[in-house]
DNA sequence: AAGTGGTCTAGACCACTTC
DNA sequence: AAGTGGTCTAGACCACTTC
């Protein structure tokens, strides 16, 4: 069942991506969308939120909601819903011929910090990943990952060469809820370089994030490492 | 007048900061929380929405909500309230002593591409500024900026050494609404290294973002570059 | 079967903008 | 003064989990 709010955005959506709307027009005010869809107030109010933190419409009390001017922008308006790369990498490179190749699969006691990350004990065991992922040929990114043997019982080597995400979901019944991610910039190592196909010290974007479950348990310690020219993140931020 | 909400989200967020909530405790229900606060259903379940998006808590349909196992993560959860750096850097590096030097300040016509994400015409003006922001006499970041003129009248070049979106928001009566952006790694040039005092070639966080006012109107486009090892962006994702 | 979160109604009241 | 978005009530109904 898809919520009434949910279909209230996407025909919004709609209305601005195929140009029913444009840049600075002003949208049917909130009372207006009650009527037109036959909904309350607080529906029409949660679609108009949706939208906004997509980061196409602005909405000024006492006066209107308006369709931001996002003409330029590089398609970067129209990431569908969410934000980032919640996804996973075989999703954003749907399309693409996704590889992988797997340097490292092991079980392992992971480092303390990391095991304090997870919020599991020292000598608790934790699957050790190193792989790099590969779109149409070319290699984009290296992964460390640590995951908590206990949650995602059952993995093994071939599950790598697809999306890990998608064992958690399908074969463990697992719910991802959300991610904590730390970025910065970095010099790729001489092993990195040669893994990447690139130069040693070019610089990459590196993403260390923490994935939670929806039990609130984290489930996935994992530093990524993207190749500087072959990635790029998408945000938007409220202010 | 602070919404009920948000009292309520701030009263949440307090036990897990206390310790009051650790983590994998289960929060009182929805229901238990309407009478605790005497307030109605959807006022609750909007605090709980706020806190989760901060990524402290999780919920589950017919379970519960939850707190999320972030006990090793270094101080990332508890950024309050808004993810990111939308609050400018004077803000950002409060404590420290922020300076800035000015290597640009001109009217121009910007180049065709900026024009059009900006949403102005090629003949219209624009401010184009060059600083690097210094936090504690160390550069951090290099900022290439335009502005277009008629947004933001009467900028002077002093206002520059302060936070430019103070000026925007005291000085013309401007409500800031978001940003759009777009991360990479880059390499610092020839020129940006000897201006944030690092090597060739040495990895950049680079940042290119557009500005957007309450009114849908863009009034900033701007390319950031932040030395690698002194600067980092965090980030909570749901999924 | 009982408990829990998610969506939704039909309003009321208020803060703020616009004229 | 009129218009508009933001918050909130006191529920109802439903989807899902837990027992």
């Amino acid at each position: 069942m898809i919520p009434k709010y949910e279909a209230i955005a996407a025909d919004i959506r709609r209305s601005i991506e195929d140009g029913a709307l444009k840049p600075g027009d002003k949208l049917p005010t909130v009372v207006e969308f009650c009527e037109l869809y036959s909904v309350s107030k607080i529906t029409v109010k949660r679609a108009i939120e949706q939208i906004t933190e997509e980061g196409l419409i602005t909405s000024r009390r006492g006066s209107g909601t308006y369709v931001k001017d996002t003409a330029g922008l590089p398609g970067q308006a129209f990431f569908q819903g969410k934000n980032d790369r919640a996804q996973g990498f075989s999703y954003e490179h749907r399309g693409e011929k996704v590889t992988s190749v797997v340097y490292d699969f092991s079980i392992v006691n992971p480092p303390a910090d990391i095991a304090a990350q997870l919020g599991i004990a020292e000598d608790d065991f934790a699957y050790h990943i190193v792989r790099v992922r590969q779109a149409d040929e070319k290699p984009i990114v290296i992964e460390y990952t640590y995951m908590p043997l206990e949650l995602i019982p059952g993995l093994k080597k071939k599950d790598l060469y697809g999306s890990v995400y998608h064992f958690i979901r399908e074969q463990c019944g697992l719910k991802i809820s959300s991610f904590h991610r730390t970025i910065r910039a970095v010099a790729a190592t001489e092993e990195e370089a040669k893994r990447l196909d690139t130069k040693l010290g070019s610089p990459l974007l590196e993403l260390t994030q923490i994935g939670f479950l929806d039990s609130g348990a984290a489930f996935e310690y994992s530093v990524s490492r993207n190749v500087g020219d072959r990635f790029e993140l998408h945000n938007v931020t409220l202010a």
